[in-house]
DNA sequence: TCTGGGGTCCTAGGACCC
DNA sequence: TCTGGGGTCCTAGGACCC
Protein backbone atom coordinates (compact mmCIF):
# COMPACT_ATOMS: atom_id res chain seq x y z
CA UNK A 1 0.00 0.00 0.00
CA UNK A 2 1.27 3.46 -0.88
CA UNK A 3 0.02 6.77 0.97
CA UNK A 4 0.07 10.23 -0.30
CA UNK A 5 0.19 12.90 2.03
CA UNK A 6 -0.45 16.61 1.40
CA UNK A 7 -0.41 19.37 2.96
CA UNK A 8 -3.64 21.44 3.02
CA UNK A 9 -3.54 24.63 1.26
CA UNK A 10 0.26 24.46 2.51
CA UNK A 11 1.74 28.03 1.92
CA UNK A 12 -1.37 29.29 3.55
CA UNK A 13 -1.22 27.29 6.74
CA UNK A 14 2.19 28.12 6.98
CA UNK A 15 1.03 31.50 7.27
CA UNK A 16 -1.69 30.70 9.74
CA UNK A 17 1.03 28.65 12.10
CA UNK A 18 2.22 32.17 13.33
CA UNK A 19 -0.93 34.11 12.79
CA UNK A 20 -3.80 31.99 14.73
CA UNK A 21 -6.40 34.75 14.69
CA UNK A 22 -6.35 34.26 10.54
CA UNK A 23 -7.73 30.58 11.81
CA UNK A 24 -11.43 30.03 9.56
CA UNK A 25 -11.09 33.30 7.92
CA UNK A 26 -10.09 33.51 4.18
CA UNK A 27 -6.15 33.24 3.35
CA UNK A 28 -4.62 33.58 -0.04
CA UNK A 29 -0.73 33.95 -1.33
CA UNK A 30 1.05 35.41 -3.97
CA UNK A 31 3.19 34.37 -6.18
CA UNK A 32 6.78 35.99 -7.11
CA UNK A 33 6.43 39.89 -7.42
CA UNK A 34 3.41 39.80 -5.93
CA UNK A 35 1.62 38.83 -9.32
CA UNK A 36 -1.10 35.86 -9.00
CA UNK A 37 -2.67 34.21 -6.33
CA UNK A 38 -1.14 30.53 -6.19
CA UNK A 39 -2.39 29.40 -2.51
CA UNK A 40 -5.87 29.83 -1.27
CA UNK A 41 -8.00 28.47 2.03
CA UNK A 42 -11.42 27.11 1.67
CA UNK A 43 -12.48 29.69 2.91
CA UNK A 44 -11.11 32.47 -0.24
CA UNK A 45 -12.20 29.98 -2.40
CA UNK A 46 -15.25 30.16 -1.40
CA UNK A 47 -15.62 33.59 -1.65
CA UNK A 48 -14.98 33.22 -6.02
CA UNK A 49 -11.70 33.59 -5.89
CA UNK A 50 -9.19 31.54 -7.56
CA UNK A 51 -5.92 29.93 -8.31
CA UNK A 52 -3.61 31.48 -10.42
CA UNK A 53 -5.86 35.14 -10.97
CA UNK A 54 -3.76 37.96 -11.50
CA UNK A 55 -3.52 40.32 -8.07
CA UNK A 56 -5.23 43.36 -9.87
CA UNK A 57 -8.21 41.80 -11.25
CA UNK A 58 -8.74 39.98 -7.37
CA UNK A 59 -8.35 43.24 -5.85
CA UNK A 60 -12.14 43.96 -5.37
CA UNK A 61 -13.23 40.79 -3.98
CA UNK A 62 -10.44 40.60 -2.00
CA UNK A 63 -10.92 44.16 -0.28
CA UNK A 64 -15.04 43.51 0.28
CA UNK A 65 -14.19 40.42 2.40
CA UNK A 66 -11.03 41.58 3.95
CA UNK A 67 -9.04 38.79 1.93
CA UNK A 68 -5.65 38.30 4.16
CA UNK A 69 -2.84 38.37 1.57
CA UNK A 70 0.58 37.08 1.80
CA UNK A 71 3.62 37.65 -0.43
CA UNK A 72 5.21 34.19 -0.90
CA UNK A 73 8.03 33.62 2.05
CA UNK A 74 9.80 30.68 0.49
CA UNK A 75 12.06 30.37 3.17
CA UNK A 76 9.22 29.43 6.24
CA UNK A 77 7.18 27.37 3.86
CA UNK A 78 11.10 25.03 3.07
CA UNK A 79 11.83 25.08 6.78
CA UNK A 80 8.07 24.05 7.78
CA UNK A 81 8.17 21.35 4.91
CA UNK A 82 10.72 19.92 6.07
CA UNK A 83 9.68 19.06 9.78
CA UNK A 84 6.45 17.97 7.95
CA UNK A 85 8.93 15.42 6.09
CA UNK A 86 10.79 14.35 9.06
CA UNK A 87 7.50 13.61 11.25
CA UNK A 88 6.23 11.47 8.27
CA UNK A 89 9.43 9.92 8.13
CA UNK A 90 9.38 7.88 11.15
CA UNK A 91 5.87 6.36 9.68
CA UNK A 92 7.37 4.75 6.38
CA UNK A 93 9.61 2.39 5.45
CA UNK A 94 9.99 4.39 1.86
CA UNK A 95 9.42 7.93 1.45
CA UNK A 96 9.92 9.63 -1.59
CA UNK A 97 9.54 14.04 -0.95
CA UNK A 98 7.53 14.94 -3.98
CA UNK A 99 7.08 18.55 -3.78
CA UNK A 100 7.47 21.15 -0.84
CA UNK A 101 3.74 19.83 0.48
CA UNK A 102 3.43 15.94 -0.91
CA UNK A 103 5.07 12.81 -0.04
CA UNK A 104 4.86 9.57 -0.71
CA UNK A 105 5.01 6.68 2.05
CA UNK A 106 5.61 2.98 1.59
CA UNK A 107 4.65 0.78 4.76
CA UNK A 108 6.66 -2.24 6.05
CA UNK A 109 4.25 -5.36 5.59
CA UNK A 110 2.06 -6.07 8.49
CA UNK A 111 -0.05 -3.17 8.59
CA UNK A 112 -3.69 -4.53 8.96
CA UNK A 113 -5.48 -1.57 9.56
CA UNK A 114 -4.84 1.34 7.35
CA UNK A 115 -7.66 3.66 8.09
CA UNK A 116 -6.57 4.14 11.53
CA UNK A 117 -2.50 4.45 10.60
CA UNK A 118 -3.78 7.16 8.13
CA UNK A 119 -5.35 9.01 11.19
CA UNK A 120 -2.38 8.50 13.00
CA UNK A 121 -0.63 10.28 10.64
CA UNK A 122 -2.71 13.22 10.15
CA UNK A 123 -3.09 13.27 14.07
CA UNK A 124 0.48 13.24 14.38
CA UNK A 125 1.62 15.72 11.95
CA UNK A 126 -0.96 18.19 12.88
CA UNK A 127 0.12 18.00 16.61
CA UNK A 128 4.58 17.99 15.86
CA UNK A 129 4.16 20.86 13.39
CA UNK A 130 0.78 22.51 13.33
CA UNK A 131 0.24 21.66 9.56
CA UNK A 132 -3.27 20.16 8.54
CA UNK A 133 -3.01 17.34 6.29
CA UNK A 134 -4.87 14.86 4.17
CA UNK A 135 -4.12 11.17 3.93
CA UNK A 136 -4.81 8.89 0.48
CA UNK A 137 -3.95 5.34 0.17
CA UNK A 138 -3.73 3.24 -2.39
CA UNK A 139 -2.14 -0.31 -4.31
CA UNK A 140 0.10 2.46 -6.85
CA UNK A 141 0.64 6.21 -7.06
CA UNK A 142 -1.91 7.12 -9.84
CA UNK A 143 -4.76 5.57 -7.29
CA UNK A 144 -2.94 6.87 -4.21
CA UNK A 145 -2.93 10.29 -5.95
CA UNK A 146 -6.55 9.82 -6.38
CA UNK A 147 -7.71 8.57 -3.14
CA UNK A 148 -5.85 12.11 -1.76
CA UNK A 149 -8.17 14.41 -3.75
CA UNK A 150 -11.06 12.38 -2.60
CA UNK A 151 -9.86 12.96 1.18
CA UNK A 152 -9.39 16.17 0.31
CA UNK A 153 -12.90 16.87 -1.28
CA UNK A 154 -15.12 14.80 -0.38
CA UNK A 155 -15.98 15.78 3.24
CA UNK A 156 -17.78 11.99 4.48
CA UNK A 157 -14.06 10.84 4.68
CA UNK A 158 -12.95 13.39 7.10
CA UNK A 159 -9.32 13.94 5.23
CA UNK A 160 -8.37 10.22 5.32
CA UNK A 161 -9.29 7.72 2.15
CA UNK A 162 -8.47 4.33 1.46
CA UNK A 163 -8.90 3.09 -2.12
CA UNK A 164 -11.26 0.32 -1.66
CA UNK A 165 -11.31 -3.09 -4.17
CA UNK A 166 -13.22 -4.71 -6.75
CA UNK A 167 -16.95 -3.18 -6.96
CA UNK A 168 -16.60 -0.17 -4.53
CA UNK A 169 -13.67 0.92 -6.11
CA UNK A 170 -15.11 0.70 -9.83
CA UNK A 171 -18.30 2.89 -8.37
CA UNK A 172 -15.47 5.57 -7.21
CA UNK A 173 -13.71 5.49 -10.67
CA UNK A 174 -17.21 6.05 -12.27
CA UNK A 175 -17.79 8.98 -10.55
CA UNK A 176 -14.45 10.37 -11.09
CA UNK A 177 -13.75 12.64 -14.11
CA UNK A 178 -10.85 11.65 -15.96
CA UNK A 179 -9.52 14.95 -16.21
CA UNK A 180 -8.73 14.46 -11.93
CA UNK A 181 -6.26 12.33 -12.68
CA UNK A 182 -3.14 12.80 -11.79
CA UNK A 183 -1.29 13.25 -15.32
CA UNK A 184 -4.19 13.81 -17.51
CA UNK A 185 -4.45 17.76 -17.84
CA UNK A 186 -6.44 19.70 -20.48
CA UNK A 187 -5.12 18.68 -23.04
CA UNK A 188 -5.11 14.78 -23.26
CA UNK A 189 -8.70 15.48 -21.24
CA UNK A 190 -9.65 17.18 -24.96
CA UNK A 191 -8.42 14.39 -26.81
CA UNK A 192 -10.29 11.80 -24.71
CA UNK A 193 -13.13 13.02 -24.47
CA UNK A 194 -13.28 13.17 -28.54
CA UNK A 195 -13.38 9.22 -27.90
CA UNK A 196 -15.85 8.86 -25.35
CA UNK A 197 -13.63 8.65 -22.19
CA UNK A 198 -14.79 10.37 -19.88
CA UNK A 199 -14.25 9.02 -16.68
CA UNK A 200 -11.44 7.57 -14.77
CA UNK A 201 -13.23 4.11 -15.40
CA UNK A 202 -13.77 4.47 -19.00
CA UNK A 203 -9.85 4.98 -18.83
CA UNK A 204 -9.00 2.08 -16.57
CA UNK A 205 -11.16 0.08 -18.62
CA UNK A 206 -9.17 1.08 -22.00
CA UNK A 207 -6.87 -1.53 -24.00
CA UNK A 208 -3.49 -0.53 -23.65
CA UNK A 209 -2.73 -0.13 -27.25
CA UNK A 210 -5.21 2.21 -27.66
CA UNK A 211 -3.80 4.28 -24.27
CA UNK A 212 -0.57 3.82 -25.94
CA UNK A 213 -1.53 5.78 -29.30
CA UNK A 214 -3.98 8.24 -27.77
CA UNK A 215 -1.81 9.27 -25.12
CA UNK A 216 1.62 7.64 -26.07
CA UNK A 217 3.71 5.64 -22.83
CA UNK A 218 3.10 7.93 -20.29
CA UNK A 219 -0.68 7.54 -20.72
CA UNK A 220 -0.60 3.84 -20.87
CA UNK A 221 1.41 3.96 -17.71
CA UNK A 222 -1.18 5.91 -15.73
CA UNK A 223 -4.01 3.81 -16.98
CA UNK A 224 -2.01 0.53 -15.73
CA UNK A 225 -2.03 2.61 -12.54
CA UNK A 226 -5.61 3.04 -12.19
CA UNK A 227 -6.39 -0.98 -13.09
CA UNK A 228 -4.03 -1.41 -9.63
CA UNK A 229 -0.55 -2.51 -11.94
CA UNK A 230 2.41 -0.76 -10.44
CA UNK A 231 4.28 1.67 -12.93
CA UNK A 232 5.41 4.03 -10.92
CA UNK A 233 7.95 3.19 -7.89
CA UNK A 234 8.57 5.37 -4.99
CA UNK A 235 12.10 7.32 -5.77
CA UNK A 236 13.77 7.71 -2.24
CA UNK A 237 16.78 9.53 -3.74
CA UNK A 238 16.05 12.24 -5.47
CA UNK A 239 18.46 11.99 -8.77
CA UNK A 240 20.43 14.85 -9.63
CA UNK A 241 18.86 17.40 -12.02
CA UNK A 242 19.65 17.44 -15.69
CA UNK A 243 19.17 21.36 -15.96
CA UNK A 244 18.59 24.64 -13.51
CA UNK A 245 17.10 27.25 -14.21
CA UNK A 246 16.85 30.90 -12.76
CA UNK A 247 14.50 33.16 -14.05
CA UNK A 248 12.19 36.00 -12.53
CA UNK A 249 9.94 38.81 -13.83
CA UNK A 250 11.48 42.09 -12.17
CA UNK A 251 9.32 44.58 -10.06
CA UNK A 252 10.53 47.38 -12.69
CA UNK A 253 10.87 47.43 -16.48
CA UNK A 254 14.52 47.29 -17.14
CA UNK A 255 15.38 49.08 -20.13
CA UNK A 256 19.68 49.27 -20.13
CA UNK A 257 22.14 46.64 -20.57
CA UNK A 258 24.32 47.60 -17.95
CA UNK A 259 20.99 47.17 -15.71
CA UNK A 260 20.33 43.78 -17.52
CA UNK A 261 23.85 42.33 -16.81
CA UNK A 262 23.71 43.04 -13.33
CA UNK A 263 19.77 40.76 -13.15
CA UNK A 264 21.82 37.87 -15.36
CA UNK A 265 24.91 38.06 -13.35
CA UNK A 266 22.37 37.85 -9.77
CA UNK A 267 20.42 34.94 -11.14
CA UNK A 268 23.66 33.38 -12.31
CA UNK A 269 24.84 33.44 -8.97
CA UNK A 270 21.96 31.75 -7.52
CA UNK A 271 21.72 28.93 -10.13
CA UNK A 272 25.41 28.23 -9.43
CA UNK A 273 24.74 27.70 -6.19
CA UNK A 274 21.87 25.62 -6.19
CA UNK A 275 24.10 23.71 -9.05
CA UNK A 276 27.04 23.44 -6.06
CA UNK A 277 24.26 22.03 -3.55
CA UNK A 278 23.66 19.31 -6.20
CA UNK A 279 27.31 18.35 -6.38
CA UNK A 280 27.44 19.28 -10.66
CA UNK A 281 28.81 20.96 -12.87
CA UNK A 282 27.93 22.81 -16.50
CA UNK A 283 29.10 22.53 -19.78
CA UNK A 284 26.48 24.54 -21.40
CA UNK A 285 24.42 27.77 -20.04
CA UNK A 286 21.85 30.17 -21.96
CA UNK A 287 20.33 33.60 -21.28
CA UNK A 288 16.69 34.89 -22.01
CA UNK A 289 15.20 38.08 -22.04
CA UNK A 290 11.74 38.61 -22.77
CA UNK A 291 9.45 41.78 -22.30
CA UNK A 292 5.74 41.83 -21.29
CA UNK A 293 3.64 39.90 -23.59
CA UNK A 294 0.29 41.19 -21.93
CA UNK A 295 1.42 44.36 -22.80
CA UNK A 296 0.14 43.97 -26.42
CA UNK A 297 0.84 47.90 -27.27
CA UNK A 298 4.38 47.84 -26.57
CA UNK A 299 6.96 46.28 -29.08
CA UNK A 300 7.68 42.53 -28.27
CA UNK A 301 10.96 41.39 -28.43
CA UNK A 302 12.20 37.59 -26.94
CA UNK A 303 15.82 36.74 -27.15
CA UNK A 304 18.06 33.90 -25.99
CA UNK A 305 21.38 32.68 -26.61
CA UNK A 306 24.05 29.61 -25.56
CA UNK A 307 27.43 29.57 -24.30
CA UNK A 308 29.14 26.58 -24.40
CA UNK A 309 32.50 25.79 -21.88
CA UNK A 310 35.59 23.99 -22.85
CA UNK A 311 35.17 22.72 -19.15
CA UNK A 312 32.40 21.88 -17.44
CA UNK A 313 32.43 24.42 -13.98
CA UNK A 314 30.12 25.56 -11.37
CA UNK A 315 32.67 28.39 -10.44
CA UNK A 316 30.39 31.33 -10.32
CA UNK A 317 32.94 33.92 -11.47
CA UNK A 318 33.23 31.48 -14.77
CA UNK A 319 29.99 31.09 -15.09
CA UNK A 320 28.86 35.10 -14.74
CA UNK A 321 31.17 35.98 -17.23
CA UNK A 322 29.79 33.49 -19.90
CA UNK A 323 26.80 34.62 -19.14
CA UNK A 324 27.17 38.10 -19.84
CA UNK A 325 28.65 36.97 -23.25
CA UNK A 326 25.72 35.23 -24.09
CA UNK A 327 23.56 38.64 -22.96
CA UNK A 328 25.53 40.31 -25.68
CA UNK A 329 23.82 38.02 -28.04
CA UNK A 330 20.58 38.35 -26.84
CA UNK A 331 20.39 41.68 -26.36
CA UNK A 332 18.20 44.21 -28.44
CA UNK A 333 18.25 47.38 -27.30
CA UNK A 334 15.28 49.74 -26.83
CA UNK A 335 12.72 47.51 -25.10
CA UNK A 336 10.90 47.80 -22.15
CA UNK A 337 11.89 43.85 -20.70
CA UNK A 338 10.03 42.38 -17.63
CA UNK A 339 11.87 39.32 -17.31
CA UNK A 340 14.87 37.31 -17.58
CA UNK A 341 16.35 34.26 -17.00
CA UNK A 342 19.81 31.67 -17.10
CA UNK A 343 19.33 28.05 -17.63
CA UNK A 344 22.40 25.36 -16.84
CA UNK A 345 22.28 22.47 -19.15
CA UNK A 346 23.55 19.48 -19.30
CA UNK A 347 24.73 18.89 -16.09
CA UNK A 348 26.89 15.97 -14.74
CA UNK A 349 28.45 14.83 -12.04
CA UNK A 350 31.25 17.20 -10.96
CA UNK A 351 33.49 14.40 -9.72
CA UNK A 352 33.59 13.21 -13.83
CA UNK A 353 34.14 16.21 -15.76
CA UNK A 354 36.08 15.67 -19.45
CA UNK A 355 39.41 17.48 -19.07
CA UNK A 356 39.99 20.00 -22.09
CA UNK A 357 43.34 21.50 -22.80
CA UNK A 358 41.75 24.82 -20.91
CA UNK A 359 41.47 22.73 -17.94
CA UNK A 360 42.81 24.18 -14.76
CA UNK A 361 45.56 22.27 -12.81
CA UNK A 362 44.78 20.40 -9.84
CA UNK A 363 45.93 22.85 -6.91
CA UNK A 364 44.26 26.07 -9.18
CA UNK A 365 40.92 24.13 -9.33
CA UNK A 366 41.33 22.87 -5.05
CA UNK A 367 41.14 26.98 -4.49
CA UNK A 368 38.03 27.74 -6.60
CA UNK A 369 36.66 25.31 -4.98
CA UNK A 370 37.33 26.23 -1.70
CA UNK A 371 36.55 29.78 -2.10
CA UNK A 372 32.60 28.68 -3.54
CA UNK A 373 32.10 26.14 -0.76
CA UNK A 374 33.29 29.22 1.64
CA UNK A 375 30.96 31.65 -0.27
CA UNK A 376 27.85 29.30 -0.48
CA UNK A 377 28.60 28.90 3.81
CA UNK A 378 28.54 32.41 4.10
CA UNK A 379 25.21 32.90 2.43
CA UNK A 380 23.72 30.31 4.06
CA UNK A 381 24.47 31.27 7.41
CA UNK A 382 23.68 34.63 6.86
CA UNK A 383 20.71 34.61 4.29
CA UNK A 384 20.94 34.79 0.44
CA UNK A 385 22.88 37.50 -1.11
CA UNK A 386 24.87 38.21 2.00
CA UNK A 387 27.69 38.21 -0.02
CA UNK A 388 27.42 38.46 -3.90
CA UNK A 389 29.98 39.06 -6.71
CA UNK A 390 30.54 43.12 -7.69
CA UNK A 391 28.75 41.90 -11.11
CA UNK A 392 25.51 42.01 -9.66
CA UNK A 393 25.06 45.51 -8.52
CA UNK A 394 23.74 46.83 -5.08
CA UNK A 395 20.34 47.93 -4.22
CA UNK A 396 18.87 47.09 -7.88
CA UNK A 397 15.25 48.82 -8.91
CA UNK A 398 14.48 45.60 -10.65
CA UNK A 399 14.35 43.47 -7.33
CA UNK A 400 11.24 41.48 -7.17
CA UNK A 401 7.97 43.04 -5.27
CA UNK A 402 7.37 41.67 -1.82
CA UNK A 403 4.98 44.00 0.00
CA UNK A 404 3.23 41.58 2.23
CA UNK A 405 6.15 39.23 3.22
CA UNK A 406 6.02 37.72 6.72
CA UNK A 407 8.60 37.38 8.93
CA UNK A 408 11.22 34.67 8.88
CA UNK A 409 9.53 33.11 11.81
CA UNK A 410 11.58 30.04 12.51
CA UNK A 411 14.98 30.78 10.53
CA UNK A 412 16.39 34.16 11.76
CA UNK A 413 16.59 35.08 15.43
CA UNK A 414 15.88 38.38 14.84
CA UNK A 415 12.50 37.57 13.12
CA UNK A 416 11.21 35.26 15.85
CA UNK A 417 7.20 35.58 16.31
CA UNK A 418 6.87 37.61 19.88
CA UNK A 419 4.62 36.75 22.31
CA UNK A 420 3.40 38.61 25.41
CA UNK A 421 2.59 36.86 28.01
C1' DT B 1 0.00 50.21 -13.10
C1' DC B 2 -0.35 45.34 -11.86
C1' DT B 3 -0.37 38.70 -15.04
C1' DG B 4 4.99 33.13 -11.08
C1' DG B 5 8.83 29.83 -11.14
C1' DG B 6 10.97 25.41 -11.74
C1' DG B 7 11.03 21.04 -13.19
C1' DT B 8 10.26 16.22 -16.07
C1' DC B 9 9.25 13.20 -19.94
C1' DC B 10 7.96 12.09 -24.71
C1' DT B 11 7.69 12.61 -29.75
C1' DA B 12 8.57 14.18 -34.33
C1' DG B 13 11.62 15.59 -37.51
C1' DG B 14 16.06 16.95 -39.26
C1' DA B 15 21.01 16.06 -39.72
C1' DC B 16 24.19 12.83 -40.29
C1' DC B 17 26.41 8.27 -40.88
C1' DC B 18 27.46 3.86 -43.42
C1' DT C 1 12.50 6.95 -66.90
C1' DC C 2 15.04 5.96 -63.08
C1' DT C 3 16.79 7.97 -57.25
C1' DG C 4 17.89 2.53 -50.81
C1' DG C 5 17.65 1.17 -46.23
C1' DG C 6 18.59 1.45 -41.62
C1' DG C 7 20.48 3.44 -37.92
C1' DT C 8 21.77 7.25 -34.15
C1' DC C 9 21.79 11.68 -32.13
C1' DC C 10 20.09 16.18 -31.25
C1' DT C 11 16.65 19.77 -30.77
C1' DA C 12 12.30 22.03 -30.50
C1' DG C 13 7.99 21.81 -28.98
C1' DG C 14 4.20 19.95 -26.45
C1' DA C 15 2.33 17.87 -22.54
C1' DC C 16 2.27 17.30 -17.68
C1' DC C 17 3.20 18.34 -12.55
C1' DC C 18 3.43 21.35 -8.07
Amino acid sequence: MIALVDCNSFYCSCERLFRPELAGKPVVVLSNNDGCLIALTPEAKALGLEMGTPLFKARSLIEAHGVEVFSSNYTLYADLSSRVVATLRTFAEEMETYSIDESFLKFSPGVTDYEKLGRTIKKTVKQHTGIPVCVGMGPTKVLAKLANRLAKKRPEYGGVMIMPEGREREEILRSVEVGAIWGIGSQLTARLSAIGCLSAWDLAAMNEEATRRVLSVTGARIAAELRGISCLEIEEIAPAKRNIVTSKSFGQAVTCKTEMAEVVATYMSRAAEKMRAEGTVTSCIRVFVETNHFQSKDPQWSGAASVTLDTASNYSPELITASLRALEACWREGYRYKKAGVMLLDLHDAGAVQTSFTTLGPEQQAKRDAAMRMLDAVNKQHGRGAVTVAAAGLAPAWRMRREKCSPRYTTRWSELREVKA
